[in-house]
DNA sequence: CATGCTTTCCCATGATATCCCATATAGGAG
DNA sequence: CTCCTATATGGGATATCATGGGAAAGCATG
């Protein structure tokens, strides 16, 4: 089942923090890397994105079935801690507390990569985002996305045309 | 019958009062998987929340009825006294302290794994719940709650959209 | 004490995940 | 041009986890 365009806002909400900043020791997720999915159902990460990724905690990634697209959005582990920091800001039991958590944490999976830098994808998760047999890896910057190659192009064409008719630009940081 | 709807006007009565965050030490509950409960009764707590749960003086868990939902709210029994602190905010023998711990603590159970990290569900929690089958592991963050699969969809859909509509998003950390 | 009932422990199984080794390929360094 | 290293990929061997069932250990009842 692929999501709609109306859960934008619920994505938003997730990446809300991201316009006040997020741990700004993390590497950014730079580029577009296509990989194989084996018979185990294993993928490399793109070497780059691990150092991006690099936790002294965990060696691993949080994948999201995302909110907006048919893809799995990927994230550093110490994001979790962060988004955490933020749900307890609400008081326990609340409604907000509760959609929100419900809206992010349930949706992610912590996976830790093998000794040769690979994850397995749960099953259901590769489903979600229609991955088979090889997997586009995205970076955005803050977090990176995994699409199947042909979907990627499309949503690739998709971005570049918003950029142009809308004249979307990247406004200067204030201070 | 579940007395979900009624005790939800408890609630809303106090949202505000329960504030600020838990025990940073803990590992967060993140993620969902549906699990088996088999013919004694028993269910596997699922790897990941075991290990959040990992506690050095108790090997198990605090099952809640939820004071919200159609479903049980699992806590790490160090998450208790987060609780009780925040009901020592108000004053003792207070009506708000006396309804909040009436609805809170007194509708939990201990309950210890057995060897191979299954938990037995009490009839009465269960049936609070209506968990027949399959149960649904929820994670958000410093709890995890513990839903019918099919109860579950409908509470995603309906979390998704109360972000949706509400435009929640997730605030900053105050310094 | 015997009898049932429930709880706990222990082992078996299949599915999945993880480790370890082998190979291939691309850059970089010398 | 060749060696060396990091990465990507494949596959066999293990370890872990979820699950089911039998056996033993409480525990109340008559």
């Amino acid at each position: 089942m692929i999501p709609v365009v109306s859960n934008r806002l619920i994505f938003k909400a997730f990446l809300g923090f991201f316009f006040f900043g997020f741990p700004r020791h993390m590497g950014l997720f730079l580029s577009t890397t296509v990989n194989r999915i084996d018979a185990k159902g294993r993928v490399s990460i793109p070497g780059p994105f691990r150092s991006a990724l690099a936790d002294h905690v965990f060696a691993g990634v949080i994948l999201m079935k995302s909110p907006v697209h048919a893809c799995l959005e990927g994230f550093a582990p110490a994001m979790m801690d962060d988004i955490a920091a933020r749900l307890n800001q609400f008081a326990l039991f609340s409604s907000e507390q509760d959609d929100l958590a419900a809206a992010t944490l349930a949706e992610c999976v912590k996976i830790g990569f093998d000794t040769e830098g690979r994850i397995v994808l749960p099953g259901e998760f590769a489903k979600y985002a229609g991955l088979k047999d090889d997997v586009a890896f995205v970076g955005l910057g803050n977090k990176f996305q995994m699409w199947t190659p042909s979907a990627w192009d499309k949503r690739r064409a998709e971005a570049q045309k918003a950029v142009r008719d809308k004249g979307l630009t990247l406004p200067k940081v204030a201070e």
